[in-house]
DNA sequence: GTCTGTATGTACGAAACCGCACACAAGACT
DNA sequence: AGTCTTGTGTGCGGTTTCGTACATACAGAC
């Protein structure tokens, strides 16, 4: 489950610490500090990090993963809150001072995140130095993606909506692939299965996507896109905004607007 | 617009920094620093206090006011994240970090609240006291009510968010009367204006509520917990944990677990 | 090859909600 | 008093999604 770290690697399979955006953005003195401390972790399809109510003992870093803030209600039914992938980190309740959230955190796409002691990233969040500000500004960020997710919810179509939930998918991994169940992307999108099959359904038989028993390919992202609704735009806007304020070494002149 | 502010005052009307939870719960130390700049100010129904992207100047803590942060889409259609009353704060992603959210902040029950100058508010949350734990302890209950929000979006019915709404709002209000046209609450909720007048035949048709030409009140709140989905009681719980915590001076017992 | 569990496809009536159109009534304005 | 604006009530056809039931097809186990 947890190997010994390292700071880079020569098998492309296995993460480095650099792979999680986060990890990545914080300065050298704060590596020194963190990095010893983080345990790559394997996490498997279907791992719950948190149930909901729970105290957070560690924090995940993904890397190559994907892991999905689930709200379960009362009769079962569930719906996606967000999308945590190399960009983030899962635990945010802990530094905002929560201990624990009322929703779940599962994993949505396997692979590996580097798994940190809750007091330790506590510590470092306490110096209120750079990775404090940065968590926060995360948190922002996500925030961003909750919001629009709730309006998402209201007034878009389980088509629009399957082609954001992809998207984002596929930001937060390298390639065209993914390995997911209609069954577990209806549960995310808080819709029937059904629903999700006739919708991918027409994707495939426009060609953007194609899949086969939980394994999905996408095929014409542009137009994954275009069918898409303004959601997807919005929270990957944000997100990018974030790591444009946290790329080192500082840009002179930033490329885009 | 703005009158010297008071500690306390001998008109009901005129509410003072206290009717405000979160001004309420910080120390006497922190008190001295940040009260002398709070301007009581007036806010008029529909006021706009920050449009999405927008540089905030101000924060707002409502006293008798309610200020929903509404999510507007492209095509105009609206849902509200969340609602903004005398337990919270308008403005947080000032010391989030992000300086701007893409969301509308705008006045949906008419009242005061205190103004205060960004640069302030920042300068306190940057000492890393009390003040800074206790934004941050509020952010997290701001993030459980939209991850509720969006939860509810997805799998309630109108006459069950109705309820929802009715709730939160008479929370943040003194007596049960509330000045809000169908038409408005339908922006909120996301969904038509006839489905507010169902909905809201429905309740009044049982007893439950008495409203006309856009007064609302409310006869019977057991009933209309009742016939509310979880997501009132989830929001509700996990505000008042955020005050058990903060309550001075500290209990020795808590009353409830 | 057969069996079995899992993933997906299809169908159909019901419910919720939408978009629209219009009626009506209470206040506000002149 | 008459007119206009605003808030609410109602009806109807259309769309989306739901709940349920069942059929099919593939993959791995034996």
């Amino acid at each position: 489950m947890s190997r010994t770290i390292q700071q880079t690697t020569d098998d492309p399979e296995i993460p480095c610490q650099q792979d999680n955006r986060l990890l990545k953005a914080i300065s050298a003195e704060i590596r020194g500090r963190i990095y010893p401390y983080l345990k790559l972790t394997e996490l498997p399809l279907g791992m719950v990090l948190y149930e909901s109510g729970d105290v957070m003992e560690n924090v995940y870093f993904p890397t190559n993963s994907i892991v999905s803030l689930l709200y379960v209600m009362e009769d079962g039914r569930s719906a996606e809150i967000s999308v945590v992938g190399n960009e983030g980190i899962v635990g945010i309740a802990l530094f905002m001072g929560g201990l624990s959230t009322p929703s779940r955190a599962i994993v949505q796409s396997a692979g590996h995140a580097y798994r940190l002691d809750s007091k330790q990233l506590k510590a470092e969040f306490d110096r209120h130095g750079e990775m404090h500000h940065l968590l926060l500004r995360y948190t922002q960020a996500l925030i961003t993606q909750m919001a629009q997710t709730a309006a998402c919810n209201r007034h878009h179509t389980i088509d629009q909506q399957l082609c954001r939930w992809l998207l984002l998918s596929m930001d937060r991994l390298k390639g065209n692939k993914l390995d997911m169940t209609q069954e577990l992307i209806a549960n995310m999108l808080g819709v029937r299965r059904e629903g999700v099959t006739e919708a991918a359904s027409k994707l495939q038989s426009a060609g953007i996507i194609q899949y086969h028993r939980g394994h999905i390919r996408v095929l014409d992202r542009p137009e994954l896109e275009h069918r898409c609704c303004e959601c997807y735009a919005v929270v990957k806007k944000e997100s990018d905004r974030l790591f444009e304020e946290f790329s080192y070494p500082p840009r002179q002149q930033r490329p885009y607007r």
